[in-house]
DNA sequence: CTTCGTCAAGAGCGCTGCTCTCTAATCGCT
DNA sequence: AGCGATTAGAGAGCAGCGCTCTTGACGAAG
C-alpha cells in the first residue's frame, strides 16, 4: 500500500523535477519575465492548466527557482572554498570571490533572480532564507577561522563601529563566530563589496568604461581582503 | 508659420509628458514589470493604440524612464554634493552616499530599474550613457579635487595594479582627472561598494539579519572612504 | 465492483503588447 | 479661402499571458 501511495509519488515527483528543469532553461535563455507557465506546459506536451496541479502559480515555481539558485551557489562557494588549504585564508577568499563572479556570469539570469531587483508582487517565503546564506555562511567562515588563528589584523583605517551596530552583529556573529564587532562591519564592506561588483559587471553599468574586468575584479577583492584584515 | 508648428508640437510635448508622468507613477507602485501602456492610455481617457503615435513601444517608454531615473539621481547627488563646502572632501563623499541612499529608498522600482536586473530583451540605446554617469561624474570630481589639493592619502595596504588596468583607467580618467591608477581602482572599490550596500539592503539581502542600516551603512561608507584615502 | 481521489484536458475570463484600418482634425501652401 | 498632405485618435483584432472552473478518464482502495 505504501508502495503504490509512492508510485505516484515518484510519478509526482518526476513531473515536478521536469517542470523545474524546463523551467530553468528557460530562465537562464529568457529571463524572469520571460518564463511562462504556458511555454513550459507546451515544451512538456501538457496542457497549461495542468501545470498548476504541481505548482499553484507562477511565483511559486520562481521559488522554487530561487531556492535551487541559491543553493546552486552556495554549492560553487562551499567548493570553491574547500579546494583551498584551510589555513591560506586569503586564498579561500578568492577562491569564494572568484566562484560568486563566475557562476553569476554563467548564470546571469539565475544572479539577476537572486541577487538582483526582486520581482514586483513577490514575497520570498521563508524557505528561502536558509539556501539564501549559504555562501555567506563560507564567507562567515574563512573570516572566523583567520580570526581564530590570529591572522586577521585589520589596518587601522576604520573609526571602530558605533555601539548600536553591536546587536546587529550579535545576529551576524552567528555566521562569523567569535569576531569582534570592527571585523564585522568589515566584513559586511567586503561582502557587499564583492556583489556590488559582481552585480556591476553584469547588470552593464561597466559598459562603455570596464574591459578588463576579471583583472579589475581581481585586485579589487584584494583591496577588500586587505581592508578585512587577510594577510597578503 | 512656425507657431502653428509648434502648436501641434507642444501639444504633443506636452502628452508625450503626461505618458511619462503616469507611467512613472505606476512605475513607482507597480515596478517596471507592472507597467502597462494600455493602463497608461486607460488613465489618460486614451485608446491604448494611441499612445504608440508617442512611444514607438513599451521599450521606448521605458528608455524615457531611464533617462529620467539617471537624471533624477544624478541632480540629487550632485545637489547634495554642491551643499558641502569644497574643500571638505570626506563631507561631500559621505553627502554623495546619503543621497543615492536616500534616493534609492524613495524610488526603490526607479532605482531597481537603473541598477538592478536589465530588463530582458531590453537594449538600453545611447541615450542613455550621458545621463548614466551623472552620479559618477560628481563622485569622481570629489576624488580628483581631493587629490589635487593634496589631501588623498590612500593606506598602504593596496597592492599597485596591475599593468594591464592602465588602459581602463585611461577612459576613467575623464571623470577622475590626473589621479593615478591606484587612486582609480580604489575609487571603483568605493563605488561600487556604494552601490553593493544600497543594492544589498533595498533588494532584501539585509533582510532578517540588519536593522540597523542607515547607521551601518554611515560607518561602511566611512571605512570605503579611508580606503580611497579620503581624510579623517 | 463500486467508490473515491487524482489527473489531464478544454473552454473561458480578463489582461497584455502591438498592428492595421478607418475617420476626423489640423497644417502648409497656393 | 480652399485644397492636398500630414497627423491624430478610435476601434477591431491577433497572439500571448496567468489563472479558474468544469468535465471526463483512470487507477487505487474498500
Amino acid at each position: 500500500m505504501n508502495a503504490s501511495r509512492t508510485a505516484r509519488e515518484r510519478v509526482r515527483a518526476e513531473l515536478i523535477r521536469e517542470i523545474t528543469d524546463i523551467a530553468r532553461r528557460q530562465l537562464a535563455t529568457e529571463g524572469a519575465a520571460g518564463l511562462s507557465l504556458r511555454a513550459v506546459a507546451r515544451e512538456m506536451g501538457m496542457v497549461s492548466s495542468a501545470i498548476y496541479r504541481y505548482f499553484p502559480s507562477r511565483d511559486d515555481l520562481l521559488t522554487a527557482l530561487i531556492i535551487d539558485g541559491y543553493n546552486a551557489i552556495g554549492e560553487a562557494v562551499e567548493r570553491a572554498d574547500g579546494s583551498c588549504a584551510r589555513d591560506d585564508f586569503t586564498g579561500r577568499w578568492h577562491a569564494v570571490c572568484r566562484a560568486v563572479r563566475e557562476w553569476a556570469l554563467a548564470h546571469p539570469h539565475e544572479y539577476a533572480l537572486l541577487y538582483g531587483s526582486p520581482v514586483p508582487g513577490y514575497r520570498a517565503p521563508d524557505d528561502t532564507i536558509a539556501p539564501a546564506v549559504r555562501d555567506t555562511a563560507v564567507f562567515g567562515r574563512i573570516v572566523a577561522d583567520a580570526h581564530r588563528a590570529g591572522k586577521l589584523v585589520p589596518p587601522p583605517i576604520c573609526p571602530p563601529p558605533p555601539a548600536i551596530l553591536a546587536e546587529d552583529a550579535e545576529v551576524v556573529r552567528s555566521l562569523i563566530p567569535d569576531a569582534p564587532d570592527d571585523v564585522i562591519t568589515r566584513a559586511i564592506v567586503a561582502w557587499t563589496g564583492l556583489f556590488g561588483m559582481v552585480s556591476f559587471e553584469l547588470f552593464g553599468q561597466f559598459n562603455n568604461t570596464i574591459t578588463h574586468r576579471a583583472e579589475l575584479f581581481e585586485h579589487n577583492m584584494t583591496c577588500l581582503a586587505r581592508l578585512v584584515g587577510l594577510p597578503e
